[in-house]
Parts: C-alpha cells; sequence; structure tokens
DNA sequence: TATCTTAATTGATATAGGTCAATGATATGA
DNA sequence: TCATATCATTGACCTATATCAATTAAGATA
C-alpha cells in the first residue's frame, strides 16, 4: 500500500501518534508521472513538495544563458521539490523531470501548515529533514572547494549509489558543476 | 538587555507566549569572546549553538592538504555553529573564531532538546531558521556553478553589505572559493 | 613615531577544466 | 530489424583561475 514507506520514513525520525499518522495520511496526494515529463516547469506557483515512492527525478535551474544546473536528484524514500519557492510561495524557478516513470505522494502548502496545526509533531519531523538536508548541502559546498573532478565523482558514486546507476553521467556531470567531456575523461582515468 | 536582541528575532518569526519566552530565556547562557580568538576547535565535543549579539565571527574547515574553507560569517542577529557536528553531538571538524571581540548567547544541545518538550513552538523557530539557511545555501551552490569571481564578489558585497565592510578581503576570497589573488584582480577591474 | 606584522597587490607561469567539433556507442521506436 | 535520437568518448585548443614570488600598503604595538 502507498502510504507504507513513507509511514516508515516517518517513524525512523519522530514517534507519531496514530491519530497523527491518519492527520498526515489524510492531506498526501498520489500523483504519477512518466519519464521525461514534468511535474513541475518554472513560472507556476509551487503548491506541493513530493515524496517519492517509486521512481527517480531530477529537479533543476536553467539560468539566464540556457545552462542547466541539476540541485538535486531523487529516488524512493526522498523528499523533492522547488524548496525556495514553495517556502515562499512564490513560482518555480526549477524544473522536475521524471528520469524514470515515478510514483509520488504531494502535499501542499495550506494542507502542511494545519499539519503544523493539528500534529505538531510534524514540525519537529520536517525540522529533522531540513537540517539533514542543509548538513549534506554543507558538505556538497566544501567538496566543490576541496576536491577535484574526480575525487568528487568517486564520493557522488560512493554517496548516491543508487542514484549513479540510475541517471545518465551528464547528469552527474552537471551535478558536480563540471563538463560532461571532463567527467568522461576522468572515469577514464579511474579506470587505469 | 542581552536579551532584547533575540527576543526580536523570535518574534519576527513566531508568537511565542511570556511562558515560553521565559522558558526559552532559562536556557541561554552568556559568553564573550575577544577578536582572534576561539569559541570552537576541531575535536572538542560541540554543546553550544551560538546567537550574535555584538560582533563578528567566522566558521571554517582545514582539510588536510592544510588549506582552509570559510563557512560561514555571523554578525549581529544570526547564529553560529559547527551545526552537524551539534546536530549528531560529534566531534568538532570546525573553527569558529572570533573577527572582532564578540558578545554571544550559547545554548547546549541538552538543554535545546529539553526546550523542545517544554515549549515546542521553538521546534518551529529553528525550523524555519534552518529553511532559510538551506536556502541560501541552495543559492550558494548555485551562484558557484553559474557565475565567475566577479559576479560572485558583487552579489556577495550586496547580499552582505554588513559583513563585507568587515572581514579581510581574503576571508571573502575564501569564503567565495578563490584565491585572494584572484579577488584582488577582480576588484581592480571593478574599479575601472 | 618607528617598528613589526598582517593584508593587499602585482607579475610571471602553470594547469584543471571548459568549449567546440567529430566520432562511436547505446537506446528507443517504427 | 533498421533508423533515429540520445549519450559517451576522444581530440585540439582556449581561458579562468591557481600558484609562487616579490613588493607595497595598511594596521597594530611598543
Amino acid at each position: 500500500m502507498v502510504y507504507q514507506s513513507i509511514t516508515k520514513h516517518i517513524n525512523t525520525h519522530i514517534n507519531p501518534t496514530e491519530n497523527d499518522m491518519r492527520i498526515f495520511n489524510a492531506v498526501l496526494n498520489e500523483v504519477t508521472v512518466s519519464k521525461g515529463q514534468f511535474l513541475l516547469k518554472p513560472g507556476t506557483k509551487v503548491k506541493n513538495e513530493y515524496f517519492v515512492i517509486k521512481g527517480c527525478l531530477k529537479a533543476y535551474y536553467i539560468d539566464e544563458k540556457g545552462s542547466r544546473h541539476i540541485m538535486q536528484f531523487a529516488v524512493e524514500n526522498w523528499w523533492i521539490g522547488d524548496f525556495e519557492a514553495f517556502y515562499n510561495q512564490a513560482p518555480a524557478k526549477l524544473y522536475i523531470e521524471a528520469i524514470e516513470d515515478a510514483q509520488l505522494l504531494s502535499i501542499n502548502y495550506d494542507s502542511l501548515e494545519n499539519l503544523y496545526k493539528d500534529a505538531p509533531i510534524f514540525e519537529r519531523y520536517f525540522r529533522i529533514l531540513i537540517t539533514k538536508a542543509f548538513i549534506s548541502q554543507s558538505k556538497r559546498i566544501l567538496s566543490s572547494q576541496e576536491k577535484n573532478t574526480q575525487q568528487r565523482y568517486l564520493e557522488f558514486c560512493s554517496s548516491y549509489p543508487l542514484i549513479e546507476d540510475r541517471v545518465p553521467n551528464y547528469d552527474i556531470a552537471n551535478y558536480l558543476g563540471v563538463s560532461p567531456e571532463n567527467l568522461s575523461r576522468v572515469r577514464q582515468q579511474i579506470k587505469s
């Protein structure tokens, strides 16, 4: 059943009552998106954040020069969204695109605010999640300053083995902030 | 009085009762540190996070090669700490050093966990703060991928005018992940 | 004020990684 | 199965920035 994975995820972070969980499940909606399709495009108002039940997605920004920058990948049991736009209830800046057919649960902004009122323990759940996201972003910043492409690629592969073999190399290169040509050469070096 | 600035900061994010504030103020401790002194060094267990009442500080990491990487500056009304180590109750990886004589309020880990129990609205306060920190980190990552040194420097100056004229240029260069020589040349270009 | 230390600048050179272009290799879909 | 599009690799060349070294400027201290 679709709520199984998110229930498990929640229980690894907080201890909600059955009632808390009833309230929580009631605000979720099921969403599916097929490979290559978009969950979000820039300019549209960001109503939802998404929890991945099945599949693989990427969130990216396209700058004025037309260059793409992948902010985040998501696979099973990850949350994904345009966090800034969601938080500020502003138009999206990001694309969210399915790399594989995906099944998700969505929560919308107003429901979430109500949830915080009706079941405040979820304030804690999301505080913990955002804390962890903050910490991994800190590592990403440090890594990009401290390490060269090869070290960052190897680090990516060992940190996210479930992602590495499900997304194309040029997306990994992009996430790391290097050109696909450069990543290709680095991968050659690693082999030899 | 020392609690004035933090009380104001809290009230811009949440609406605590007087009792909530009493509980909160009771867990804070006053700390002072003079220019060049350390609030934290790697290896020591991270007991506290700090709110800046007065002064300017930097948090940085020194990697295996001996290179320094500034993760964060803090001036009045900012929180600073080794967030990862604090969250995991692990030994510090960061130095926190005063750039100016500083006056701070500290909150320790156990007190904070108790605070969440006794005055759960602070779960919301810190969720909001960490959300904002997450968003500005996202921007930092994007900026480092999308923009050259000059653009990043100008962006830094306009985003953090209160910091720009209080910290040395080589610290700004370091925060941006470029060499001081490079920043110096970029600053010349901007003038002309 | 003079001295010492720290920070900023400037010059010369090296290099990681970017860009452009072409070719190979895989997938995808009729 | 063949045709087409997508992705990965390779080569040649270029550029932003790093690094090393020296000099100048600005702060701090006695």
